[in-house]
Order: structure tokens, then sequence, then C-alpha cells
DNA sequence: CACAAGTGTACAATCGATTGCACCAATGTA
DNA sequence: TACATTGGTGCAATCGATTGTACACTTGTG
């Protein structure tokens, strides 16, 4: 069962004080019309008593409770934990405590977790929405109660809510320019769940890199997949094995990149020289492999710092007429040798 | 400002029913001495209004908030998301809800995240020490307000909590031992700070393969650090500048035995052949690299599994006499190309 | 000297849900 | 018929902190 926490409260300091606890609530928030004797005063026996405000009470009365939650598909992966990262910082700095939870790309545990953040009356809510997710009505529920939210990276278009995201469009028209530019003549591109966003946009620069630069595409270049390590290594080994001729990749991912990879030095096919090859994220692990994999780098922590930032207008904006906004923040292409050749072209 | 929340309360539905909001507040907690009538009524009510569960004002009454707070350093490292994951997958079945922070290694954030997961009420904390930690008084607070504590990994041994733990000794003995039959005779340790049981522990296993083996073993071949990649890196790099011969290295961690790695390969040094290496942690890079590097699976998500029973446990034997346990998991080496060789011995 | 303005606190309602106790009605029992 | 049981709800206090309003006392001003 549980115990009787023996914690003091604020008609502990009262009593000891004599004085009511609306004095001594109003000490503690230092309030301007309390004394600075009696401050002093209170402040003193809270230490003594070893006091700790109850949130709770306070959240409840206050009808805010100085949480911001935030929900990803899944922390384990640098990008994410890196966004949070930057959303921990300026949501506590602005005195708000975070609180991470995960959807493991599942659309029922996406809503689930919803349903316990709402609960748990967080000031606001933060997605990324898992891949899994094609229906949106638990999203439609935080903003009929009112509640910020804020969407990052993977968003949903028909969602009325302010977001953050990179230029996935550009990002992907220059790694494969680039892969163009090093002379590749037939990419293929591994490709992902065309209901997100971030991938039907990396899949447009992908196009657009090969239109602007007069060279042919065919469909069957573009392979969709979860892009997940192995999902990359499957299906270049299928490529490889059906005899289709390629010399450059451009995935969507990092990690089906590596699955490529791995795929093709099986086969002692050389990396770049036969075949050249660019990812998407820039893990750390992308600077690990050999050789280092080119990359998008996606500015993750400076992604989740605007994030909370917008949340924080938001809030303080809260019952002005709504007016979703979309930042937009730019890509960097981080050249390593997987496509950096010695002859280009 | 903040708006009012137009979330409809139990006395709205109360109202809409004609009875009172006691009523519904059983009616809805399933109450045996409700009718049936009457609940089935308040649960269509409930739904039509679209009522969500204060959570918090239940929390303040109940005295308990069903929210569990984990602290790690950080979030990025897949060890630590795994084990989060594990604590999540247990404690929402028993219907916690989970929120995560951060130290970042720095024990002034650790001190202030225990303040805000008290005043948020959690009901336990789970936690992994930060390498900057070496005042723990913040955790005793916690023990003090008597909410439950349970320690998992980088564990301070002077705290009265429980904790689970994988047997780093053993599996720094095994690693070390795996290294010496494959012909080394000088392996090099790359050590973590001594204040943390995971480095003692494994530093100890180190040790004691050289003994049981009958291989001698001096200081120097034991270099502090702090582990991480380019601190392996650079360890490595000065060891070969000053002609330090070795033939083997086991890192405390996958991330500085990368770096070393690296440094191995800017000069040419053949991996296994020349220089056999270990890691450990088992992250998920050890798979990609090339050679595959030899590390130490720590079961982590299995160890999060198991300290979020011990949290329920504890949580509801909560006021009975107190006595820590400590859980000990088992750890498995997992052999790749970075240590094995082709003639050993 | 009267009154306005400013200081410092107290009173009591409130946030939303929970729960011990009281109460009434219906049913069962002797 | 009188009384004990059981079922089904209502009453009101409670969790801990916040806050609008009221009130008493100073101080300042004309």
């Amino acid at each position: 069962m549980a115990q009787r926490k023996n914690s003091p409260t604020i008609h502990d300091i009262a009593k000891a004080l004599d004085v009511t606890p609306s004095t001594v609530s109003r000490a503690l928030n230092n309030h301007p019309r309390i004394s600075q004797t009696t401050k002093e005063a209170v402040w003193r026996m809270a230490s003594t008593l070893n006091y700790q405000h109850n949130h709770l009470a306070a959240a409840l009365r206050r009808g805010r409770s100085s949480l911001l939650g935030v929900m990803v598909p899944t922390i384990n992966r640098s990008f994410f934990s890196s966004v949070v990262r930057g959303i921990e910082e300026v949501a506590n700095e602005a005195g708000y405590a975070v609180m991470v939870c995960q959807s493991h790309e599942m659309q029922e545990q996406e809503a689930a977790n919803v349903q316990v953040l709402l609960r748990t009356q967080v000031d606001g809510i933060i997605v990324s929405v898992g891949k899994g997710t094609s229906d949106f009505s638990h999203f439609q529920q935080i903003i009929d109660r009112n509640t910020p939210l804020v969407l990052f990276d993977r968003v949903p278009e028909s969602l009325p809510a302010s977001a953050v995201v990179i230029d996935d469009y550009r990002g992907a028209y220059q790694a494969t320019r680039h892969l163009i530019e090093q002379g590749c003549r037939r990419v293929i591109h591994l490709a992902g769940p065309a209901h997100l966003n971030i991938y039907r946009d990396r899949q447009r620069g992908f196009e657009d890199a090969h239109r602007l630069h007069g060279l042919p595409l065919e469909t069957s270049q573009i392979l969709p997949g979860s892009l997940q390590q192995d999902a990359g290594h499957d299906s270049i080994t299928a490529l490889l094995e059906a005899g289709e001729p390629f010399d450059g990749i451009f995935s969507a991912s990092d990690y089906a990149a590596v699955g490529a990879m791995q795929a093709l030095k099986a086969r002692g096919i050389a990396i770049p020289e036969a075949v050249a090859i660019a990812g998407f994220s820039n893990e750390p692990f992308t600077s690990m492999i050999e050789p280092g994999l080119t990359t998008v780098e996606q500015h993750s922590r400076q992604m989740g710092q605007t994030t909370a930032r917008i949340f924080l207008e938001q809030f303080d904006h809260q019952g002005d007429p709504y007016v979703p906004r979309r930042t937009v923040l730019t890509p960097e292409l981080i050249v390593r040798g997987s496509s950096l050749r010695q002859n280009p072209r």
C-alpha cells in the first residue's frame, strides 16, 4: 500500500510561524505584497523543515503543469536523441520538465501515449510521427483539447499545427547531385514509406537532381523499403543478383546505406570507385565505418531547440487566433570516402 | 496567459446524468457497489462528452502519480536507450507512465533532475549515475522522502538502494581471456573513471585474467581515460608514437575501441593479426565496422525490465522494513573479426 | 484632521477526483 | 411483523497550493 509521504506542506510552515498558508504561498512565490521579514522567515523555515513544493497541487490549481511531453518514434537513434537534447535545453531553461516517450513506430502505442500525456496534463506536446501511423485522429484530440502541439521532422500535412522540418528535398538534391558530379550515371534510391513527408521529399530531390542534370531515370531505380540496415542489404543484394547495373546509391537512411555497403563489400565491389554511396542523417557511425559514409546533416539539436521555442511562443499566445507556422532548416551535405572518387567524371 | 481548458470533469458527467460526482467517480473506477445500469450510463456519457480523466487531481488525492522517473546519463547510447525501453515495457504494463531525463554526466544536472522528479511526485525513481557524480546526497534525499529508488549499471555502493547490474568483472575477464587465448601477450586496457563501479570491476576482470593465466601485467598497460572515441584514438596513437609494444587491446567502452581501431588503421597495423581488440557494450555500430568489433553484450533490455520489476515490488512493499537487493545479470562475450585470429597461439 | 494610497495578512473558494461514512430502500429471515 | 443484510448513492472532507477580495494598520497629503 502506498505509504503516507511525510513531506511537510505549506500548512506546516504556516503553523510553525503562526501565519496562514496563503502568506506562506505568497512568500515562496516572492509576492511583492509580503514583507521582506516574513519572506525570510518563511524561506528559513522552509529549508529547516526540508519543504518540497508539491508540483501536483500547484499544477492542479494553476491549470498548468510545467511539463512538456515529447513523443518520438524511438530514442535509439542519434537523430532523435539529439533533438530531444535540444528540446530539453530550451525547455529546462524556461522552467519546464520534459517527459519523453516513444511510439516505437506503432500507431497504437502512439495513440496510447497521447492519452497518457494528456492525462498527465502536460502543457504541450511535441511529436515526430511514427512510420506506422496513417490515421491522425489522436493528434486531432490534442488540438481539440486546446493543448499546444508542435511537430518536427515527420509531419502529417493534414494537421493544423506548427512544424519544424529540414529541407529534405534540398538535402536529397544535393546528395544526388554530388553523386552525379562524381560520375555516377545510374543511381539507385533506397526510399522510405511514401506516406511520410520526409521520404517523399527526399525522393523528389533525388528525381529532380536527375532531371536538372539531364540524366535519365527509370522507376526501377527507386527501391522502397523499411530503410533498416538489413533492408538496405537485401535490396542491394537482390539487385546484384539480378545483374542490374548501377554505379551509385542514394539511401534515405544511413542505416540502409550501411546495409548496402555491406552487401557491396561482400561481393568485393569497390566503394566508391565502382559504386559511390550516400546516406541521410549523419548518424555517428557514418564516420566510424570504412570508407566513411557521405551523408546529410540534419542539425538535429538545433531542430529540437527551435521546436521547443515554438512551443513556448505558442503557449504564451494561447487563445489568440492560431496560425500554424512551418519552419524549415537547411541541411548540409557531408562528403566522405564512400562517394569521393579520385577522378570524377 | 494560460487559457481555460474546457475539458469536461466528472461534475459535468454527474450533472448530465443527475447523479453526484462521487457516483461518477466510482462508476469510472468500476466500484462494485455501483449498479451496472449506472456504470454503463456513466461510461456512455463520458465518451459522449469526450471526458479525459484528470490525472493530476487523482494523483493529488491518492498520493500517487503513476509516474515513474528514469534518469540516465544520456539516451544517446544504445545501451541506455535499450534499458529505457525495457523499463517502459514493464512499467507501462503496470499502468505507469515513464518520465525520462538525462544528467549528461553532470552532477549538477543530476541533482536538479532529482528535484524535478521529486516535485513532480513520481512514484519512484530509477537511476544510472553520471560520470561526473562524486557526491551522492541528492540521492539520499530521494530515500529520505520515502520514494522508492532503484539503481542500475552505474551504482554507488554507498547508497542503501536496490540495484541491477551485470557482472562486469566476468565480462571483462572473459574478453581478456579470449584475447589471451588468441595469442595476445601484452594487452592494453582502456579504462574508465575508477570511481564508477563498472569500470573498477572491468579493470579487475582484466587484471585477474592475466593473473590466472600467468601473464605478467605492468601498470603501464592500463590507460585511464574518458572512454570517448577520440580518447581511445589519442591514447593508442600516443602509445604507438612512444614505440610501446602491445598486441591486444581491451577497451571498457566500444566507443574508445573504435577510436583505437582507427588509430591502428591509420598506421597500417593489421587487426586482429598484429593487434587484437575487444570492446564492451555491444553497441550496434560494432557490427557495422570492419572488422566487426568483439565486445560484451550487457542484455540491456532485460536489465531495464528487471529494474522496473524491482521498483514495482518495492513500491508495493513500501513501509516494510527495507532491505536493498542487488541483482546481477550475466554478460555474454560476442566474438567478431577484431579479435579472431586464423592461427591462435 | 480627514481621507487617499499603500502595506501586509487573513479568509475562503477553488482546481478535479477520491473515499469514509451515513442513509434509504428492497430483500431475506426468524 | 420486526429486524438484519445487502445494494446503491449522496454528503462532505480531503489532497496541497493558489488567488481574488476584504480588512487593519501606516504613512503621506492638502
